[in-house]
DNA sequence: CGCCAGGGCCATA
DNA sequence: TATGGCCATGGC
C-alpha cells in the first residue's frame, strides 16, 4: 500500500487537491459527482451564476434547481439533497469554521443522516470541504484494492477502516493519497484499463470487474 | 446503440 | 447482511 502510494506521488505529484473554489462549492460538487462523469458536474455548476451559493440553493423552487443542476444527472433527488444539504450547513449560519469547531464523528453522522448523502459524499464533503481527516473511498479505490493485492475488509466500513488504521491521521495525507488516485484511474484504471505508462503496471494482477 | 461515470435508497430473501 | 432495480444525463 505504501509503495502504491509512493508510485502515484511519484508520478502525479502532491496533490491537494479538488477542482472546487469555496467550502459550498466542494459540498455541492461531492452531490453532483455521485456517479457522475466529472465533465457532466462542470456542466451543472457552469449554469450557475459564478459558484454555487447557499442564498441561491435556498431561494430556487425544487424543479428550477433540478433544472439547472440537469446535466449532472439524478437531477430530482439531487436537487432534494441539495436542499437538505444547505439547510444544514445554515444551521452553521454558512460559516465553514463554524464547522470545523465541531468533533468529526458528529458531523459525519449528522452528514449521513440527510436523505442522499452516504458515506462517500459525507467523507468527501469533511475531507475536501472543511479538512477534516475522514479517508474517502469511492469506486476508483475499490478498483484499485482489487487489481493490486490490498485486502481491505469488506464493505465501505471495512475498506475505510484498512487505510485509516494503517496512515496517521492527516488531512494532508489522507488529501494525497486519494487524489491521485482519482487522476490514475482517470487516465489508466479504468474499468477497461489502459495499461501502457501505468505508474503501478508492475504490481496489478489486471483484473476486470 | 450500449456502456460508462468519483452513489445512495429501497425492496426483497 | 447481501444483492438488484432504480434514479437521469452526456460522452464515447
Amino acid at each position: 500500500m505504501a509503495s502504491i502510494h509512493r508510485r502515484l506521488e511519484a508520478r502525479y505529484g502532491d496533490l491537494g487537491w479538488w477542482p472546487a473554489d469555496t467550502p459550498y462549492a466542494v459540498m455541492v460538487g461531492a452531490v453532483l459527482t455521485q456517479n457522475t462523469a466529472w465533465r457532466n458536474v462542470e456542466r451543472a455548476l457552469a449554469n450557475f451564476d459564478g459558484p454555487p451559493t447557499p442564498a441561491v440553493v435556498r431561494d430556487l423552487p425544487l424543479d428550477q434547481l433540478a433544472a439547472v443542476i440537469r446535466p449532472a444527472g439524478f437531477c430530482n433527488q439531487k436537487a432534494v439533497c441539495l436542499k437538505t444539504l444547505t439547510a444544514w450547513f445554515e444551521g452553521y449560519g454558512d460559516d465553514p469554521a463554524a464547522v470545523r469547531r465541531q468533533p468529526l464523528a458528529r458531523l459525519r453522522s449528522e452528514l449521513l443522516a440527510l436523505r442522499g448523502i452516504g458515506p462517500e459524499t459525507a467523507d468527501s464533503i469533511l475531507l475536501y470541504a472543511f479538512g477534516r481527516p475522514s479517508f474517502v473511498i469511492d469506486a476508483y479505490t475499490l478498483r484499485l484494492c482489487r487489481r493490486h493485492p490490498i485486502p481491505v475488509g469488506p464493505g465501505y466500513a471495512g475498506a475505510q477502516a484498512h487505510f485509516q488504521d494503517r496512515l496517521p491521521r492527516s488531512v494532508r495525507l489522507y488529501n494525497n493519497f486519494h487524489a491521485p488516485i482519482v487522476i490514475n484511474a482517470k487516465e489508466h484504471c479504468r474499468k477497461q484499463p489502459l495499461c501502457q505508462d501505468c505508474p503501478l503496471h508492475d504490481s496489478c494482477r489486471r483484473l476486470d470487474d
